[in-house]
RNA sequence: GGUCCGUUCGUCUAGGGGUUAGGACGCCAGGUUUUCAUCCUGGUAACAGGGGUUCGAUUCCCCUACGGACUACCA
């Protein structure tokens, strides 16, 4: 079946940032090719001129690449087909849709935009729809209800025109889907598409089908919300005699609450990005503190599945195991909290030292200046004792402040509960247990308080949990005495005698 | 409105004519950790409805309902 080569593209459009939705067609296309030791193409779709935006076609280079997803071949990565801008392509469209007019296969229309404006209004006024099809067309100005000599007049007299495909009457089309499998549709309800628009530029229908044949792509996989042009397209490949690509439908991806598809809004109200990076003030999920692995890992699972249990895939075991038959018909609503939960499980399986250096740059801005005090070492073994709290990254200062500052207020309930008449007695007893101890080790320091504990026989509690309110501010944070160690014998002095002034 | 696509726990999903309908996230409970979290164990919870076909249907077929996409000289 995969006799020919893989090529597969994916095409967006330059209109903003990618949407995570646009990601992950992206990643199926990617898993595709690598499966079948393809071709992943990059073609930028610009035939828009009036929805083009700076920087966009930058931004989903920089998101592919973020994602660890790149392209083999495409913009500024030329390869056998150049170039790889539609824009750039544009001298070539006219010819192919000549080609068609000339065949019988599609017409000049010269209807103005508001005359069909004003048709479509006067049907949904009646409650009907208005459709440039075979039944309509007779009533509109075209070159199939104008005589020739009216047609050649209009042209010559340079009257702006589109090229339409003229559909055929009468046919059903029988289309295949490597995702749904057979789909009929009656030609006759479907309407005669504008090709070739008037300033000159083809939409996108003649642009993709003319390079999705050029640059040899062998599978089209794309969303959903293109099933309905895959009449049009099949038609089109049929009508210039060329053989079409196989096609698959991704299902789209669905707000975490409500109706409809994912949109930045969802992202904005719920608290959780849609774009891979940052665009302007949306935050991306580079930027939240999310690792690569797991966007491509939780956007793999979302409307594919392997048929094991396996939850947690690096690219590679991706590429392996990717099935288009494997992937599902409906739609699937976006989970944040999954997301996270894959982040935090990436997050537990990277190395101190490498969390450690991601860490850096929060503590340089906390901390300022005194950053230079920093002992690397050390924050990998801060790392180390927080980071299973953590899922992301950005968790680290918050679980981690105490490390690095005195506290300056102490947690009120946290007081009220562990504050008792006899602490700061216990505690300054306490001051003076660790002043002596020489060699400031957690195990030392344990043993030490915990043999006094035992030998006055206090309750542990009454020592611990006051201890630890003083040194961390809460009753939180890891092992006690590995935080003592850390902060060292005279931050720990000077937080036991702090709490006592404070507290009295 | 029209056309097309879809429908298994709250969510992502496995499964498929006879199953205690499985897993994951979330949530809840217990255990570990003299804190918090992690971790472990357990629990909660689903085949949209109605008709067929069949000895038997969640699984196959039809209808309804619901959801989604499309319906531009946008992609």
């Amino acid at each position: 079946m995969m006799s020919t080569n893989v090529r597969v593209r994916f095409a967006p459009s330059p209109t903003g940032p990618l949407h995570i939705g646009g990601v992950r067609t992206a990643l199926f296309n990617y898993l595709f090719a690598k499966k079948h030791s393809g071709t992943f193409i990059l073609r930028i779709e610009d035939t828009d001129q009036n929805r083009y935006v700076e920087g966009a076609e930058q931004y989903i280079i920089d998101a592919l690449n973020w994602c660890g997803i790149p392209y083999d071949e495409g913009v500024e990565k030329e390869g056998s087909f150049p170039p790889y801008r539609q824009s750039e392509r544009k001298d070539l469209y006219k010819k192919y849709a000549d080609q068609l007019v000339q065949n019988d296969k599609a017409y000049y229309a010269f209807d103005t935009s508001e005359s069909l404006d004003n048709y479509r209004k006067e049907h949904e006024a009646k409650g009907k729809t208005f459709i440039y099809n075979w039944h309509n067309r007779p009533k509109l100005t075209n070159s199939l209800s104008l005589s020739d000599a009216d047609t050649k007049a209009k042209l010559a007299s340079n009257i702006p025109y589109v090229i339409r495909f003229k559909t055929p009457q009468d046919k059903k089309l029988i289309l295949n889907d490597l995702i749904r499998g057979k789909i009929e549709i009656d030609t006759n309800i479907l309407d005669d598409k504008v090709l070739f628009k008037s300033d000159g530029m083809p939409t996108y229908h003649l642009a993709n089908i003319v390079d999705d044949h050029l640059m040899e792509i062998s599978h089209v996989i794309r969303g959903e919300e293109w099933l309905p042009s895959l009449a049009l397209h099949k038609q089109l490949y049929d009508a210039f005699g060329w053989q079409s690509p196989e096609f698959a439908h991704l299902p789209l991806i669905m707000k975490p609450v409500g109706k409809g598809k994912l949109s930045k809004r969802d992202g904005d109200k719920l608290g959780f990005p849609v774009f891979p990076l940052s665009w302007n003030e949306s935050v991306g999920y580079k930027e939240a503190g999310y690792f690569p692995e797991a966007v491509i890992n939780f956007l793999a699972l979302l409307g594919w599945n392997p048929g094991t249990e396996q939850e947690i895939f690096s690219l590679n075991e991706l590429i392996q195991s990717f099935d288009l038959n494997r992937v599902n018909k409906s739609g699937a609503r976006f989970d944040p909290d999954k997301t996270k939960w894959y982040n935090q499980h990436y997050l537990q399986n990277k190395s101190n030292k490498e969390l450690a250096n991601l860490f850096l740059p929060t503590l340089e801005k906390k901390l300022g200046t005194a950053t230079n005090k920093l002992n690397i070492e050390n924050v990998e073994r801060i790392v180390s004792l927080i980071k299973e709290r953590a899922s992301f990254v950005t968790d680290f200062w918050e679980l981690s402040d105490y490390f690095f500052m005195t506290p300056t207020s102490y947690g009120e309930k946290a007081v009220k509960k562990q504050w008792k008449e006899n602490t700061p007695e216990l505690m300054s007893e306490v001051l003076t247990l660790i002043s002596n101890i020489d060699n400031f080790t957690s195990t030392i320091i344990e043993k030490t308080i915990k043999d006094w504990i035992t030998l006055k026989e206090l309750p542990f509690g009454k020592v611990m949990a006051p201890l630890r309110l003083v040194i961390v501010g809460d009753m939180k944070g890891p092992h006690l005495f590995d935080i003592i160690e850390l902060i060292g014998k005279d931050q720990s002095i000077s937080r036991i005698s702090n709490a006592l002034k404070m507290l009295n």
